[in-house]
DNA sequence: AGACTAACCTGAAAGC
DNA sequence: TGCTTTCAGGTTAGTC
């Protein structure tokens, strides 16, 4: 679910809600999946930290500690990160949208089987919830000093990445350019989505092989990933089936959208038939007329 | 190295 | 109505 741009709105609207406070208590689910670090070591160790800054890389959220350690978060495809008990706070949590009365608000906030995470601060304010379904979504505990080979695996920020570096990453490769831009050690923070629109503004077509990409298609390509991720952190992301913001309000990106998702609908370009066709497990959305 | 597959989970929507 | 299938914004381990 969530890509550079909703990771980015999450890392904003979280960052004055949790940088200088100091951790209480931590409440997890049983050990899964979903926890790299163990949830008792969570538990016992989070308390007395105090958060010193919270920063981005790719599509992870990293939590300084003043303890020197670093807390990992990703969302993986269905992770909801959101403060309880913000005044004006609308829920984040499926479909959300509009405004919930406080009572919905509350009804919105109960931690359900799904949060597997939740801080609890010693000023008495807003907790923080972390919810995730699938738990495809990650928490890790980086002790002071200790490499992360998640983090320093992943490509230069999608935000900030230039043509050269799209060129140098596929002019050898044969896989189709969709799963390279997909490829979180080529290029950290694009996914589904914004590959698919990033494709269609610079017209390549997501089947062909990378080699073949020339470097002005790389060109265009960075820049329309930057123009795409840009334009959706500027709307507060795409909400389009899980996403919310911390603040329980949805995004509006899924509404400019240009092919992601509209499958036999008009290119709005050309007006031919946007096609969907499954590259490397995933669908991908692509106009057969305008895209070569 | 790089390309491809299966696997990790749950829930909503579509199909019958 | 109810059961089955399909699909989902991600990543990683294993295989050739």
């Amino acid at each position: 679910m969530p890509e550079l741009p909703e990771v980015e709105v999450t890392r904003r609207q979280l960052e004055p809600l949790v940088v200088g406070r100091r951790i209480a208590r931590v409440f997890t689910t049983r050990p899964s999946y979903f926890f790299l670090t163990p949830p008792a070591a969570l538990r016992r160790s989070l308390p007395g930290r105090r958060v010193e800054a919270l920063e981005r890389v790719g599509k992870y959220l990293v939590a300084r500690l003043d303890s020197g350690e670093r807390l990992l978060l990703h969302l993986g495809m269905t992770g909801q990160i959101f403060g309880a008990g913000i005044p004006g706070v609308r829920l984040l949590s499926s479909s959300a949208g509009a405004s919930l009365t406080p009572e919905e608000q509350q009804q919105a906030f109960r931690p359900d089987r799904h949060t597997h995470l939740r801080l609890r601060f010693d000023d008495r304010g807003p907790d923080l919830f972390f919810r995730d379904a699938r738990k495809f979504g990650k928490v890790q505990l980086m002790r002071p000093g200790e490499p992360s080979p998640r983090l320093e695996r992943l490509g230069p920020d999608a935000l900030t990445a230039r043509g050269k570096h799209i060129l140098e990453g596929a002019r050898t490769r044969r896989a189709p350019i969709k799963s390279l831009l997909l490829d979180q050690s080529l290029l950290a923070g694009v996914g589904n989505i914004y590959a698919d629109e990033a494709l269609f503004l610079a017209r390549v077509r997501p089947t062909r092989p990378g080699r073949r990409v020339s470097r002005d298609e790389c060109n265009r390509l960075a820049s329309a990933i930057r123009r795409v991720l840009r334009r959706s952190i500027a709307t507060g992301g795409s909400s389009i089936s899980d996403y919310v913001q911390p603040d329980g309000g949805a995004g509006a990106y899924q509404d400019e959208r240009r092919v992601y998702g509209r499958e036999g609908e008009a290119c709005p370009r050309c007006r031919a038939t946007i096609r969907r066709k499954v590259i490397g497990q995933r669908s991908a959305h692509y106009c057969p007329r305008c895209q070569k």
